[in-house]
DNA sequence: ACCATGGATGCAATCGATTTGCATCCATAA
DNA sequence: TTATGGATGCAAATCGATTGCATCCATGGT
């Protein structure tokens, strides 16, 4: 669960609407803009990958908040889908701060040694899941998807050596 | 998380495997026979979907064993390649016991309201995951994919009326 | 600018799933 | 039959997450 792969910068996620744009968006829907929730929308705009609830605490340095007051401003920030969660399987939710107009649906491919963590480019085709909808005759279908691997820098052995 | 829906049959996972040869199976890795443990691999024997360890406890009845005891031997089971470990998204892991010479690898469609399971056929197309092996250079990767969704007898009103 | 008010926060307690320490037990091999 | 290491029961501990409650304060109305 440490992160000495995720040193090396993969191209991602870069938050490009600045902070003024989200905390207008909170007064939008009559959210009150406090200082906590300052901190924790400006520690998710700088991450460019997943981040659970204690890493944004721990993150949040001389803003300290409660961490309880996290657990609760991720979950309003899901419901107003200005955030989605993620789950790596490991018992612990991820949350990535979404772009306007960006529902967040994509997958990622996560080291199972380092944690290190790439942002799967395309998405499942829906086909295969329209037909299994009406297959089952399941309504409002969608999926959870993540793929898991070894990084190049946690890989075994050198492939050449030996 | 209640089942109403879960009465209605599908016709998934028969497992014809005796428990007999479960048992020569844990024989044969040094395992010992146990009550707890062939009653617990009854209760996966006679389940056609995935189940919880809470679900397999109050299953076993009168040969009652202590729930500890439980989350042990399916630790156990899994690592021995006897179960697969299910990850539905709601913090409760499910098991699901496998057939002789059954990796165990597929997917499931889950109604969100009644947690009713439909084990779906084929799985997702494994060129796309070798290709993102190959450009991100990760190596022994695999996926976990799960779909949700209403199923038939909890969707929202009757498609015809009105 | 002032006030009222409901949302937001801090803190501690609680919860649910899972794990673990430890003493005891027992299935199995010698 | 014995010893022995795995297996079990029980209780305590972990860990992520949630919640009750008193207090606080950002915001709208005046």
């Amino acid at each position: 669960m440490s992160s000495p792969c995720s040193r090396h910068p993969h191209p991602h996620r870069l938050i490009q609407q600045p902070l003024t744009e989200l905390t207008e968006k909170l007064r939008s829907k009559s959210r009150k803009i406090t200082a906590p929730r300052q901190a924790i929308l400006e520690v998710l705009r700088r991450h460019q990958h997943p981040i659970t609830n204690k890493e944004i605490h721990a993150a949040l340095g001389t803003a300290d908040c409660d961490l309880a007051t996290v657990y609760r401003n991720l979950h309003t920030l899901e419901d107003m889908g200005m955030v989605r969660r993620f789950d790596f399987g490991d018992g612990v939710a991820r949350f990535e701060l979404l772009e306007e107009g960006d529902d967040g649906h994509h997958h990622h491919l996560v080291c199972t040694d380092c944690s290190a963590v790439v942002e799967v480019e395309g998405c499942f085709p829906t086909e295969l899941e329209q037909a299994l909808a009406r297959r089952h005759g399941f309504t409002r279908v969608t999926h959870k998807l993540e793929f898991f691997g070894l990084c190049p820098k946690c890989a075994p052995a050198a492939p050449a050596s030996a």
